[in-house]
RNA sequence: GUCCCCAUCGUCUAGUCUGGCCCAGGACACCGGCCUUUCAAGCCGGCGACGCGGGUUCAAAUCCCGCUGGGGACGCCA
């Protein structure tokens, strides 16, 4: 049997460092067996998923060194490898679960689905689908379906005995069927969840070994079961321990820079970056610490992996870029380096209309653009003293601004402006004093090239990271502080949607 | 709240399966020194961990149990 491992990340957002990792372990995997990587996108979410971002995570993975066998750009012989292209395959799967059996129709709404659970978490019990639609009339089914009226597919779940779930990392795990829910497999929007696509993908396209992330064995089950009710074999499970926070909690853009696209921008290597993945959860048998793929792939061994989660520390991944720096190029492929990184036509094109207005002579580039160039900016609480505003209220503009940010779904410079002036509404404050500690944050500058715009190209991760800096600049906030700040905002945001409203 | 996973220096980890070579080794960070016109880099040194309590054993970081702690899941997101 040819071993054949998969990638499968989700088009809503930025190319994330855990889908590498991830896709870091299947590739070698694969390798080391003789086998194949394939990628696949798992675009069923309509509202969230984009193009845009599955161009930016397939260019990511390439970024970093990683290559498939199979995809939706280089094809083979199992695709499409779109979810979004194989929509008819999901819809039969979901007839045959539906004839022998395992699935039902069911018609409740979102809005009774939302009551049922608020009622189980007020009875402290387990939030679960009751079950209603379970035991409809086939012939009543039969007449609202053709009445067109809107319904998912659920899965059946055994009424009792328990799951064991093998993991090729640790011991059996033992999951009782009563702890699992009745799993929506087709939306009403007619496109299959995660959980259906997932296992008929697997299948028909011949994925023997499943590694993903921790957090999916919990629902397991739900996918084994599948395999069973439609009497196909398992592929083998692993599940790799997660990346971290500082603060040991799943790595999240909240907290941290989790993009690819960021790392980039900052000025990392990409075979560093790799290499940094590579010692997450995972260590050489002679402990190096800098190795390429090739090297990873002569002594890749699943057993070395060990299970506690891993905090992701930029600090040690920067010594370690620092190593390729300074021992792997040299002058000619240094200069090429920095060239493609930020000193190019693309990237200084994209500066221009921004800089022109604003310098007389080349000199004044530093002055005018360095900071487009720059890490975190160095700032001192002087430079983000306001003449209005004390700095307990700048601090306020800060992690209310982050806050309205990372609500946006789309890095554009139009949405960045909403997302500001939102802000200062919010902050009921006038746009131009609350923007004031975001130049500062942002430049490194009391005044700037335009913010939107700045911010708009700079990124999302890069932009986030700099007013976190700025906050801890102020001397940080308490967890503390950090209710009390999360209170007020969406106390403003509940009044600003009211006063919408009325 | 329910279920599940995990547990070695602040962080990444070796050692755990196959008890003794481990009063626990390496790396990042931090501190100090050397080198050096400076700063880095480099080199040398220092700080620093087997979560706790019970067992089993001649012997436990390693095996068993309990506790504690951390994390994850509980969506018509993936």
């Amino acid at each position: 049997m040819t071993v054949r491992t998969r990638i499968a990340p989700s088009p809503t957002g930025d190319p994330h460092v855990g889908t590498a990792y991830v896709a870091l372990f299947n590739y070698c995997f694969a390798k080391v067996n003789g086998g194949q990587f394939v990628l696949r996108i798992e675009d069923t979410d309509q509202a969230r998923s984009t193009r845009e971002s599955e161009d930016a995570i397939l260019a990511a993975l390439r970024w970093v060194g990683l290559e498939w066998d199979e995809g939706p750009d280089v094809g083979g012989p199992h695709g499409p490898y779109r979810q979004s292209e194989r929509s008819a395959l999901y819809r039969e799967h979901a007839q045959i679960l539906i004839d022998r059996g395992h699935a039902f129709r069911c018609f409740c709404t979102a809005e009774r689905l939302a009551e049922v659970r608020k009622a189980q978490i007020a009875a402290k019990a387990t939030p679960r689908y009751d079950g209603r639609c379970l035991g409809l009339d086939p012939d009543e089914v039969a007449r609202r379906v053709a009445a067109g009226e809107t319904h998912v597919v659920r899965m059946k779940i055994p009424s009792e005995g328990t799951c064991v779930v093998r993991d090729r990392l640790r011991d059996p795990i033992h999951i009782d069927y009563a702890q699992v829910d009745m799993q929506v497999l087709v939306k009403s929007d007619g496109l299959p969840t995660y959980h259906l696509a997932n296992v008929v993908d697997d299948h028909h396209m011949g994925i023997t070994h499943v590694m993903r992330g921790e957090e999916w064995i919990s629902s397991a089950p739900k996918h084994l079961l599948l395999y069973g009710y439609f009497g196909w074999d398992a592929p083998e499970l692993c599940h790799l321990p997660l990346l971290r926070n500082p603060d040991k909690s799943k790595l999240s853009k909240r907290k941290n820079p989790t993009s690819i696209l960021y790392y980039q921008r900052m000025g990392f290597l990409p075979e560093a970056l790799l290499n940094y993945l590579g010692r997450m959860a995972w260590s050489m048998p002679d402990e190096s610490e800098k190795f390429d793929l090739t090297q990873m792939l002569e002594h890749f061994d699943l057993d070395r992996i060990s299970l506690g989660g891993p905090v992701f520390d930029v600090d040690k991944l920067t010594w370690l870029n620092g190593r390729y720096i300074r021992e792997d190029l040299d002058d000619d492929a240094f200069v090429d380096r920095v060239v493609q990184w930020q000193l190019n036509r693309e990237a200084l094109a994209a500066l221009i209309p921004l800089v022109r207005p604003r310098i007389s002579k080349w000199s004044d580039l530093v002055d005018v653009a360095g900071f487009f160039l720059q890490g975190m900016p160095t700032i001192t609480p002087d430079d983000l003293a306001h003449k209005r505003l004390e700095p307990a209220e700048v601090q306020r503009v800060l992690v209310w601004t982050q806050w309205q940010l990372e609500a946006l779904p789309a890095w554009q410079a139009e949405g960045v402006e909403a997302a500001l002036r939102g802000a200062a509404g919010l902050l009921e404050m006038k746009l131009r004093d609350s923007l004031a500690p975001l130049f500062v944050a942002i430049s490194g500058q009391k005044s700037s090239t335009p913010l939107f715009d700045t911010i708009a190209i700079l990124g999302r991760d890069l932009s986030l990271a700099r007013l976190r800096h700025a906050v801890e600049v102020l001397g940080g906030v308490s967890k503390k502080q950090l209710g009390r700040y999360k209170k007020a905002y969406d106390q403003a945001r509940r009044a600003q949607a009211a006063e919408a409203q009325s």
